[in-house]
DNA sequence: CTTGGGACCTGGCTGC
DNA sequence: TGCAGCCAGGTCCCAA
């Protein structure tokens, strides 16, 4: 499941194989994941950019063409970009020719993924919330957020408008290394819990990003080798086996409809 | 406005 | 063996 060092990492590894190249071509394979415009328009506008740089905002990878417009990608649950691959994907949706013959082939399992050829990229990431690792966002950004919300710190912090780029997995393992239960009311956190929060949620990305990302389930990275980032993981996706601190089997919970794993020891419940 | 539930989507896994 | 049902979860949509 990408989340920001999955996307993170995506970006990293293809920007010098990508960067300065010219689309030549396309292959549909399945419209489903061409949002906007047509997928004529799509394909029509498309061959022939070049592209100038490729950034990341939140979970989306954002392609600046030489025209000015912007290709857009979500992956979503199972998506992922993958250079050159040598053996055939059954799931590849859309696949890129470049200049230079390579091939990006865009390949998503559970078609939820989505792509957006746009002017204005504002109308697709514009409700972003900022971004946890710019300088700029402080353990007071993140306290000024958490005081509006009173729904769960676990929903709250899946809400990419409060803040970008966290996911299920990221967000459990945060809240473990803060020893914050999932269930706590946003804003029912203490100055002090905030600030390991803080702490918590920039080191379990960072460190997630110098692992290449977690692979899982299906990600991959753009020329095929997995990610790391899961072997460290403590408790995401991890319930009932033992708590790497204390011992006490870790719990699952459904919170918005999504696994929670927690350690009811390390994260009590208190008031919630 | 916020919150919470379901839908979308497919495949792996579990249990009867 | 077959099959129903759960689980995985990022985001959108809708109702309260």
């Amino acid at each position: 499941m990408p989340e920001l060092p999955e996307v993170e990492t995506i970006k990293n590894e293809l920007s010098p194989h990508i960067i300065g190249r010219r689309f030549t071509g396309i292959a549909i394979c399945d419209a489903k994941p061409i949002r906007q415009p047509s997928v004529e328009e799509f394909c029509r506008k498309l061959v022939g950019q070049k592209i100038n740089s490729l950034k990341r905002r939140g979970k989306y990878l954002i392609f600046h063409l030489s025209n000015g417009e912007a290709l857009i990608m979500h992956l979503r649950m199972s998506g992922a970009l993958l250079l050159n691959p040598e053996q055939p994907d059954s799931y590849a949706r859309v696949i890129f020719y470049f200049d230079n013959n390579d091939q990006l082939v865009f390949t998503d399992r559970r078609r939820l993924g989505a792509l957006w050829l746009v002017e204005n990229k504002q109308a697709i990431i514009g409700k972003l919330g900022p971004e946890p690792l710019v300088p700029e966002f402080t353990i007071n950004t993140l306290a000024e957020r958490l005081h509006k919300h009173k729904a769960p710190i676990k929903a709250v912090l899946l809400d990419q408008g409060t803040i970008a780029g966290i996911g299920n997995m990221y967000a459990d393992e945060a809240l473990f290394k803060a020893r914050i239960h999932p269930l706590r009311k946003a804003n029912s956190l203490s100055p002090q819990e905030i600030q390991d929060l803080y702490q918590a949620i920039r080191h379990v990305l960072c460190s997630a990003i110098d692992n290449k990302g977690a692979s899982i389930d299906t990600y991959k990275r753009p020329e095929g080798e997995i990610g790391t980032a899961h072997f460290n993981f403590s408790v995401a996706h991890r319930g009932g086996e033992p708590c790497p601190v204390c011992g006490t089997p870790l719990q699952r919970l459904a919170i918005r409809n999504r696994g929670s794993y927690y350690c009811p020891n390390c994260q009590e419940a208190r008031q919630t």
